[in-house]
RNA sequence: GUGGGUAUAGUUCAGUUGGCAGAGCGCCAGAUUGUGGCUCUGGAUGUCGUGGGUUCAAGUCCCACUACUCACCCCA
């Protein structure tokens, strides 16, 4: 026995419809909001992970599948969806299309961690990208778009955390208050943290070790350190999303793993599905396009975990679509009948009516049974008498109750 | 990479001081020959995670390995 390998999931044919729906709900709200859908491959040139994720992140260092392929060129499977998007906005030339471009994508992520509950090694990510727009209404956009997807899949709870780390020139002033403030405590704080030091300070304030936080508790907060275009680009998008009516709160503690960020980050912070709470992360990075070789080009959005989505809906009991099953079940009343209902079938599917028959050879009863659990809406029973009269009783299966109509019109009727 | 827990039928799980491998759910069939859900009857399905050890005897005790799972780190 070939068992699936660790950190992957299959999706059975007994709950795909749950992805559908979710994925219908994505697509629509993406459409609502001026979205459009780009594909990137599977896998890319291992070079732009390096570049537009960043060397110094978890990411980049421990997480990636990365291999040579059959010409010794080393490609890594996509640990996230925005440097592609990067990537392809650059060679595709976005940039000669009407600014902002508005994109979003579907698409499986691969990092190699230790699976938990909430995370996996392949997992699907919905996001988005707002190429073109340093405004903080385009901020609030992809916000809004996140909020606007949970309120329609009936959720209310995950909440929205923002942050501003600011762009590169307010970082250098902030670092330095960082150090100065954290110089004397160093020896007392974890390993990890002692790293962090050197590569990247600003890591510090995510650490969760009690020892740590006590230290960061009353370190300096980026957002006191911002200058004044990002200070007034941050205020400006809270006003924005006030006045919307979208409830936030201000967390100077999110500073996100990846290094593409600048000035906003947001995270949506579910408590519903344990340990790994984040559904939706992200920010603005107006330095990754030209970091991976384009111009410089302003850029927000967001990824969003699928199956922490999924999670959740599940966990609070919400709606998550209806099993797909034909229409309607055409049971041939005995075997000598088989044939005659197995070509009304493919007559009703030809009008484009869903419909299924018997293909295993059961009594009628059996046949009932398993109409019964597997919940089509209605049944036929279809044999001699039918053929002979031209009439067919419908039955709807969760009354009883039955219409009688002639065979030759039954796809008028079911429609 | 670090730590805890678990591993027995398709699935969820019992299995006593070591003594014939079990239950619920599900699946298949039937309950006077053309109608489901409820009920009843019958049936199929096991390398007890793998390998070793102790013992007359191991699902049960010991060792190793593997897998799964939760948590840390980090992230969706």
């Amino acid at each position: 026995m070939i068992n699936i390998p660790k950190g992957t999931k299959d999706v059975s044919p007994f709950i795909s419809y749950k992805w559908h729906y979710l994925e219908d709900a994505v697509r629509k709200t993406a459409a609502d909001f001026g979205f459009t859908e780009i594909r990137t491959p599977t896998f890319e040139h291992t070079e732009l992970f390096l570049r537009g994720v960043g060397e110094t992140t978890d990411i980049v260092n421990k997480e990636m599948y990365t291999f040579l392929d059959k010409g010794s060129r080393s490609v890594t499977l996509k640990p996230e969806g925005t440097a592609g998007v990067a990537r392809a906005y650059i060679e595709g030339g976005y940039a000669e299309y009407p600014q902002p471009v508005k994109m979003y994508y579907l698409t499986p992520v691969f990092r190699y961690e230790r699976p938990q509950a909430g995370r996996l090694r392949e997992h699907h990510q919905f996001g988005v990208e707002l190429y073109g727009s340093a405004s903080p209404f385009a901020d609030a956009e992809v916000m809004i778009l996140a909020k606007t997807l949970f309120s329609r899949l009936g959720l209310t709870e995950p909440v929205l955390n923002i942050n501003s780390i600011g762009c590169p020139e307010c970082r250098k002033t902030y670092n330095a208050a960082l150090r100065e403030y954290l110089g004397n405590n160093l020896q007392n704080m974890c390993a990890s943290c002692r790293e962090r030091f050197d590569k990247n300070p600003l890591r510090i304030l995510d650490c969760k070790e009690p020892g740590c936080r006590k230290i960061t508790a009353g370190a300096p907060r980026t957002i006191d350190y911002l200058c004044d275009d990002c200070k007034s680009h941050f205020e400006k998008l809270q006003s924005i999303l006030r006045a919307a009516g979208i409830e936030f709160k201000v967390n100077p503690s999110i500073v996100r793993g990846l290094d593409y960020y600048t000035g906003t980050v947001f995270e949506f912070i579910s408590d519903a599905i344990g340990a790994q709470g984040t559904v939706c992360g992200g920010g603005r990075y107006n330095n990754l396009v030209s970091e991976v070789g384009g111009k410089p080009t302003p850029a927000v959005g967001f990824g969003m975990g699928l199956e922490r989505l999924l999670m959740i809906l599940e966990n609070l009991n919400l709606p998550v679509g209806e099993p797909e099953i034909p229409v309607i079940y055409i049971a041939p009343a005995s075997e000598a009948d088989a044939e005659k209902a197995f070509e009304l079938v493919n007559a009703l599917r030809s009008k484009g009516i869903s419909a299924d028959s018997d293909l295993v050879g059961r009594s009628l009863k059996a046949q009932m049974k398993y109409a019964g659990k597997r919940g089509y809406k209605f049944t036929a029973v279809f044999g001699g008498a039918e053929e002979e009269s031209g009439k067919i009783k419908i039955k709807r299966m969760e009354d009883g109750s039955e219409y009688e109509c002639a065979v030759s019109e039954m796809a008028e009727v079911l429609k």
